[in-house]
DNA sequence: TCTGGGGTCCTAGGACCC
DNA sequence: TCTGGGGTCCTAGGACCC
């Protein structure tokens, strides 16, 4: 009999801050988006306080975050990420299929026969990750994806496991279930449902016209229904290669002059190509964006452009040369712009990339990207990188209450008095 | 004052081919 | 007073996710 097990971390990024800040137990929290801009994660004690409206913006909520004494902390995705590639590697102690699915979540498969206790299993990789990371986790156990995801939500209620494997337990379960509250239906779909009378998860799975679901919500809508029949459409993947990656962010301030976006294009492409590079692929074009700011009256301005190499390439000095090139054609003087990025498109293993015979300069520098990505995953990110990204960076989006790289750079290293 | 960033999948429709 | 039919590939846009 096999089973599917959604194991996520609660208020994550909360979680993570709290692991360094064990003062902080039972403590509101609060982490901030990039440029401190909103809230976009709470403890369930900041929720009780009245906090956890999504994308609130901080401004607005200051002074109430100082009088409830809520502890605050700009975004740290260094620390998020490390902590999260613990927690699977955890995971993967109980079986050998595990599909992460998002920095804090991941599908597990669990196979045991009819008298497998599948709730002590899930207790036990509770238990497991507290014990080793301190981070908190939920699962939820059922027949198929989309019910494990049901199942997970429950097992808020249940002390933080949920299984559901007979029939009757999981109809009881999808009776009360929102049909806009499961995975993969939006709020456009569900009003859609709604013109059928279709509120629950029950009536959803008990629709019997087929056809209509597959015209109104397409082929996802009709695997969702599928899948909560029991019937397993959506399956366990293992990780596979990024087809798109890119790097994007707020600016600190509006931005008007071209060689400020230089950099910060520059650097957005240093990022950007060091991941192509982890995973060892190549990218075939490159699209480079930056707008104004939209909820800034005036006039706006959104430029973006793409442009196509004459072969695969993963090398940081042509893909900022490339990001440049597009910014050329696309920088308007005379507006203040909040935001650039770059996407890298087109992307295929190193292994499979043709070269272009007729090109010039067809060929990587790949012995310098190997000893710049050597160096800085001894060094720490950033200690070597092309002199195009600048040294101040003053656009820089602002993080005023970031906490310590305590797991990724040594001069982080947190420090214990005894 | 501020309003995130990074992805995936599906479909319709245009371009192109024979 | 008609101007094929069938197929593939690509892209833009929509919807959704965390």
């Amino acid at each position: 009999m096999k089973m599917v097990a959604l194991v996520d971390c609660n208020s994550f990024y909360c979680s993570c801050e709290k692991i360094f800040r064990p003062d902080l137990r039972n403590k509101p929290v609060v982490v901030l988006s990039n440029n401190d801009g909103a809230a976009i994660a709470f403890t369930k004690e900041a929720k009780a306080l009245g906090f956890g409206q999504m994308c609130e913006a901080f401004f607005k909520v200051r002074d109430r975050v100082k009088q409830h004494n809520v502890a605050v902390f700009s975004s740290n995705y260094a620390l998020y990420d490390d902590i999260s590639k613990r927690v699977m590697n955890v995971l993967r102690e109980f079986s050998p299929k595990v599909e992460v699915y998002s920095v804090d979540e991941a599908f597990v498969e669990i196979e045991g026969d009819e008298n497998f206790d599948f709730e002590a299993w899930g207790r036990n990789v509770r238990a497991e990750i507290f014990r080793k990371i301190g981070m908190p986790v939920g699962v939820g156990i059922s027949k198929t994806k989309v019910l494990a995801k049901v199942s997970n939500k429950l097992s808020k209620k249940h002390n933080g496991v949920c299984v559901l494997i007979t029939d009757e337990q999981i109809d009881r379960a999808l009776k009360d279930f929102p049909v806009r509250d499961l995975w993969g239906v939006g709020a456009r779909s569900a009003s859609k449902l709604s013109i059928f009378s279709i509120k629950t998860a029950l009536e959803f799975k008990r629709f019997p016209d087929e056809k209509l679901i597959q015209k109104h919500l397409t082929k996802v809508g009709r695997e969702i229904q599928d899948e909560l029949r029991g019937i397993n459409c959506l399956s366990l993947e293992a990780a596979e290669d990024k087809k798109n990656t890119g790097n994007s962010r707020s600016f600190g301030y509006d931005v008007y002059t071209k060689q400020e976006l230089r950099e910060a294009l520059a650097q957005f492409a240093t990022n950007a190509s060091a991941k192509l590079r982890a995973q060892k692929s190549v990218c075939y074009s490159i699209t480079a964006f930056i707008h104004t700011n939209p909820f800034k009256p005036g006039p706006q301005y959104y430029g973006v452009d793409s442009l196509r190499f004459s072969s695969g390439t993963s090398d940081v000095v042509k893909i900022i040369k490339g990001a440049h090139e597009v910014l050329d054609q696309i920088y308007r003087p005379g507006y203040g712009y909040k935001k650039g990025g770059i996407l890298l498109n087109h992307i295929v293993p190193r292994n499979e990339c043709q070269m272009d015979l007729f090109a010039p300069d067809t060929s990587d520098n790949e012995h310098l990207n190997s000893v710049v990505d050597m160096i800085n995953k001894k060094y720490g990110p950033q200690t070597v990188k092309s002199g195009a990204c600048g040294i101040n960076q003053a656009w820089k989006t602002i993080h005023a209450y970031k906490s310590r790289h305590f797991t990724t750079e040594w001069k982080d290293l947190l420090t214990v008095e005894l």
